[in-house]
RNA sequence: GCCCGCUUGGUGUAGAGGUUAUCAUGCAGGAUUGUCAUUCCUGCGACCCGGGUUCAAUUCCCGGAGUGGGCGCCA
């Protein structure tokens, strides 16, 4: 039942009354034992008014829960019901009344009788605003809504109790992230978004003005959280944002993202997947564990319900996960008839193949260092069934899809710019990048991840832009 | 960028070369009701744009626009 909202605050939370009421709905349902006859004032959207005649019900929201106001013409006057009754769905009102007990619904025989509601007998009614008929979208309705006309109408539909979960939820993963990382001393940073060198090879960027010279909006943190590490930061992280002007058009690609950046010193990439598969797994575990992520992916659940999408179920992934490295995922690939040499990326039909038997995460390490960029490190000797060179740098995958790409960086100077010269880049440009490796810098390794894959992989999205509130991608940019 | 599909009331859909274009949801009005996905009655509201074929096109063909899926690339 949609109308089951999982919403009511944590116990830690503290809602302080604000000048538009003095409870939110989630406290008259959560307090309302309390409460009890005592007058409060509360606002919201109305999700839906009932009864024309002498009495009226009107359902109640706000970011807390929902909550039944009940009217009746001798408590609130004939003209404010009248008023009431023709309100339109949605629109915001506050209302003045007492606290009182729900009268409990006619159950069938043998149904359990549900536990003890609240409502608000109003005595005064305050139109805030009044909404426009018909809605682009019905916020309550049942019928399936596009995600085009969705994202047009992005402010309703993120009054739609799923879509609402989502993002309460992204917000939920985001904290468990870096209440992990800050466990493990990593410092949150922020890095420049302008920029005025290419960050990795001058392609798929977008570029500005930046007073009289051309500037780009960064692509990635990398090369200024690795100057971080030069500068004895030792352990960082970002949460920021990451502009891409690529030109792809799939489920899973934005042209703006929110990427996960981590960088640390006297680290391998060893060292960095294991934070990574640290953070995940507590990010998984808590929202599986915690009271009110798991009222946000029942919310979800019950939506999936109604569109008769299986449910969603949180699986916490069990450490360590497991590593393929790349020369074994080739042999693999080859051996279940797909079409692969070494040296290939890996496509995403072979993707698909691997993810037969790694339906979950699972890291891909050791990747051939022509497929890598310049800033990742190698070791001499590490050479592949062809005896090419490998590098220290891998993805992290959830099945078909890449999570993750990180590695160890190469913190000697002369290979760095041997590297930048073997991929055609002028060392020239990256001098600002260059210099931060001139006098003395930990070896040190680190990953950036895409929080809006992650959400997907934990909410069951098929689309990215589902967990993102406004979406960039090659044909939106608004709102 | 390439390949494939789709476009019908506000939303989401069914459908046929020709009669009043289906259903759900919504909206408006009414009846009933301390309701709770209320129920019942009445009404409202749509064939993406341009060209072509045809006696007749919303339906078939071509083009455009929009949109969805797959791929490349990536996080």
């Amino acid at each position: 039942m949609l109308h089951v909202l999982h919403r009511n605050p944590p116990a830690m939370t503290t809602w302080v009354p604000t000048a538009y009421r003095t409870h939110t709905l989630g406290e008259i349902q959560t307090l309302g034992a309390d409460l009890i006859d005592q007058t409060v004032t509360v606002a919201g959207f109305m999700e839906a008014n009932r009864g024309k005649g002498a009495i009226c019900f009107v359902d109640l929201r706000d970011g807390t829960g929902t909550t039944q106001i009940f009217l009746k013409a001798d408590n609130i006057g004939p003209e404010s019901l009248d008023v009431v009754q023709r309100m339109t769905r949605e629109s915001t009102l506050q209302f003045t009344g007492t606290v009182s007990l729900k009268r409990p619904p006619k159950v069938k025989e043998g149904e359990p009788t549900p536990p003890p509601a609240y409502e608000v007998l109003a005595t005064a009614v305050e139109v805030i605003a009044r909404a426009e008929a018909p809605l682009p979208l019905g916020v309550t309705d049942t019928v399936n809504v596009e995600l085009d006309t969705r994202l047009d109408n992005r402010f309703l539909d993120l009054r739609r109790a799923h879509v609402n979960a989502m993002f309460r939820l992204r917000g939920k993963v985001l904290q468990f992230g870096r209440q992990h990382l800050i466990t493990e001393g990593f410092i949150e940073t922020h890095t420049p978004k302008i920029v005025a060198t290419a960050t990795e090879g001058g392609t798929d960027l977008f570029p500005m003005q930046y007073f009289e010279t051309p500037a780009y909006l960064n692509q990635s943190p990398q090369l200024f959280k690795q100057l971080c590490m030069s500068g004895g930061l030792e352990r960082v992280f970002e949460i920021g944002p990451a502009f891409r002007a690529e030109k792809h058009d799939t489920y899973r690609h934005l042209n703006e993202f929110i990427s996960f950046d981590i960088e640390c010193s006297w680290a391998n990439d060893d060292d960095v997947m294991g934070v990574l598969e640290r953070m995940l797994h507590h990010i998984w575990k808590s929202v599986a564990e915690e009271e009110e992520s798991q009222g946000l992916i029942a919310t979800i659940n019950a939506y999936r319900a109604t569109q008769e999408e299986e449910a969603i179920e949180v699986i916490v992934p069990e450490l360590p996960f497991p590593r393929m490295e790349y020369c074994d995922a080739i042999r693999i690939i080859k051996e279940k008839g797909g079409t692969i040499e070494w040296g290939d990326d890996i496509d995403a039909e072979n993707s698909d193949l691997l993810a037969e038997d790694l339906p979950q995460f699972y890291f891909l390490p050791r990747w051939p260092m022509s497929l890598k960029p310049f800033y990742i490190h190698h070791v001499e000797g590490e050479q592949g069934s062809t005896d090419e060179q490998l590098s220290r740098g891998f993805d992290l995958n959830f099945g078909r899809d890449e999570m993750t790409s990180g590695g160890q960086r190469e913190h000697r100077i002369e290979v760095l710019i041997d590297n930048l010269k073997k991929m055609e880049l002028d060392p020239e440009e990256f001098e600002f990048y260059v210099a931060g490796f001139r006098h003395g810098v930990p070896p040190h390794a680190g990953w950036g991840l895409g929080v809006e894959r992650i959400l997907m992989k934990l909410t069951g999205a098929k689309n990215v832009r589902e967990t993102v509130l406004f979406p960039r991608d090659r044909k939106r940019f608004c709102p």
